[in-house]
DNA sequence: CTGAAAGCGCTTACAG
DNA sequence: CTGAAAGCGCTTACAG
């Protein structure tokens, strides 16, 4: 059986009848190889198929062409559309990416991932764990230890002390809340996700500050705590009217909860968006499905992913040694969201019209949705 | 600034006043190293955090301690589930995941990625690709030339030619279709997924197998294609009602189409289950949310991404040589799936009883779900 | 139980 | 434009 052991740089060096770093000229593209040498070197690898080894090449380069990315799980829809993105661009840079799935960080484990990545000589990370509770302090621990650069996606409380691309989210409480006012609601609820997570308070935050701009008073039945899931949705919304019978409008901070609240109107009886006005967050690919089709706010995520692969490339290839991560100028990049207007919230009649052109559209038509 | 170059094994050697290859016994755990000299050693590395270049390593042992997921994008349920899987029972053995993602699989593509991945020496890989249209093809004909061991997940039309763990997607629609019968419904739709997917047919011939073996005849309007999305269940299912008004159940081969069903059903005015039964097939988080809270198969796709995992170790790991794909016996393990009874059909009394212990807990009920 | 030598497959200076 | 030498950081035989 042809055990066909792989090839090396000494083999196809003999047959092009060259040296092994005239070989190695040519598969780095090195311009000072002659026309015909390189033509007979390229020939041998075509014909025999020779892939030069990336360990080898990794081990005198110092750097992998691998990048590392820890996310949170693939269960939350953001955290995946991100990864989805980071592959896209990381592939088109040549660079391989190495998946780590860090569902509950604590210090040990964070710890250990930050060791293996190290021994694995990646040559970034990018952080697509969200800001939850304080664990984003394990990491903070750590930043000094980190001999490559690390990226941050999503979150940035307090004085941030790495780069990160993140998303508006106090911008996202407000475009939902404007909008719902616009469309005639007075009292509007919200459901927020978990307080432990920076992107829930800052999305209440954007809520609170819009009411507030807009003299309107605040009580507590206009305020329950979601978990993301469906049924935490129809739970709170269940909670809220028991206490407020006349909430008009409801800001849902992620698309399931607002599921939730469609169902829950729908089995009381109320109409939407006659009777409650609805807007979730993330503008899932069901949402525009939802009955009636969902008012979301869209997130830029795909271009979040996408620029954290760019800005770690630029880090890692740019010309000077590679940074620690401890060396990295700790900028933030904003990104803005985008409010989506379909049939669950009362906008006003021009905005309708322009977004909306025909009624019978409504389980058809699918925005073009650049996330 | 401490530009902490990474510590070598030749200086934790030297720190310990040991030799190099006494310090690699060590940190192989390997037996013959006395236990004044192994604890010395461990001593510096805790100190110093030493880790050893896995680069290295892998170069001089031929192996890199890496699999590869070629998986079909995180959009899809199932493909996203598997590779959850994966990642862990990986991480659990000692191996980091290389991700790739290929959205649109071709034979440059194809080609591309597998010697990308021969060049990165994978010990191994995992072909998580749905098995559609002749896109398995691509990978066939270039098994002979895959140096590592390739495991497919899912699949396994005509003779298969590589190991697979698949689940029996026939039962699926026998176990939907069975279901419905014994709740009454005498005239069964089926939307189907795309028929050029593997599982697609797989579960519309469970359906119709089914159906003749209960001696009912079949006409054409009861099977209409979908391709997954809610939206196709609303368009398939309006279609179906056109030409078939007198149908009264509908096996959805995913839960996205199920949804479709639901709403559609519900804007004509359809009470689910007592004018329609409705099954899905997935069983996601939010299927048990849906209004009515959605019968449904689940699929044991974590258990097939561990196996998957498990197998590629034992060839990995085994005694004797790393076996190359082409040498690997071509078996082929079959999952089961389990029926999931909510509210969204009419079981025998005495099966709803057993599953639903009150009519309250539709909304609330959450089925522990070893998925 | 421990160490000196050779080598994994590349690339990086250094010569010419 | 091309090649002989040294080395990246480990592990694998081979001695003792």
């Amino acid at each position: 059986m042809p055990r066909a052991r792989r090839l090396t740089i000494r083999e196809v060096a003999a047959a092009a009848g060259v040296s092994a770093q005239t070989v190695s000229r040519v598969i780095n593209d090195r311009p000072d190889v002659a026309p015909d040498t390189s033509e007979r070197v390229r020939q041998v690898i075509r014909e025999t198929g020779y892939a030069p080894n990336m360990l080898a090449r990794g081990l005198t380069q110092g750097r992998s062409h691998t990048i590392a990315v820890v996310a949170y799980g693939l269960d939350y829809f953001g955290p995946s559309f991100v990864l989805s993105a980071i592959e896209r661009r990381a592939a088109e840079r040549g660079y391989a990416i190495m998946l780590n799935l860090l569902l509950e960080p604590d210090a040990t484990k964070v710890d250990q991932l930050l060791n293996g990545l190290s021994a694995r000589q990646v040559d970034g990370i990018i952080w697509a764990i969200p800001e939850v509770g304080d664990n984003r302090d394990l990491l903070r621990s750590r930043v000094a230890e980190l001999s490559v650069p690390l990226i941050l996606v999503g979150g940035m409380t307090g004085v941030p002390f790495l780069p990160s691309v993140t998303i508006d989210n106090a911008a996202i409480g407000r475009l939902a809340t404007e909008h719902l006012l616009a469309g005639g609601s007075r009292k509007l609820g919200v459901i927020t996700g978990p307080p432990s997570w920076w992107e829930a308070r800052q999305r209440r935050a954007g809520w609170a500050d819009t009411l507030a701009r807009h003299g309107l008073d605040l009580t507590d039945c206009e305020v329950y705590e979601g978990d993301w899931t469906v049924q935490s949705g129809v739970a709170a919304f269940g909670a809220m009217r028991a206490s407020c019978p006349d909430i008009d409008a409801i800001f849902a901070s992620n698309d399931q909860m607002a599921l939730g609240v469609l169902h829950a109107a729908h089995s009381l009886g109320l109409r939407v968006p006659e009777d409650l006005a609805v807007v979730g967050v993330d503008n899932i690919a069901e949402s525009s499905h939802f009955w009636p089709p969902l008012t979301t706010v869209d997130q830029p995520l795909g271009q979040a992913g996408e620029l954290a692969v760019e800005a770690l490339d630029a880090l890692i290839s740019g010309s000077g040694p590679v940074p620690r991560a401890a060396e990295i100028a700790p900028a933030t990049t904003m990104l803005e969201p985008r409010l989506i207007v379909r049939d669950s919230s009362r906008p006003v009649v021009e905005q309708r019209e322009a977004t909306l052109p025909a009624a019978a559209s409504r389980l058809v038509s699918v925005e073009a949705d650049g996330r």
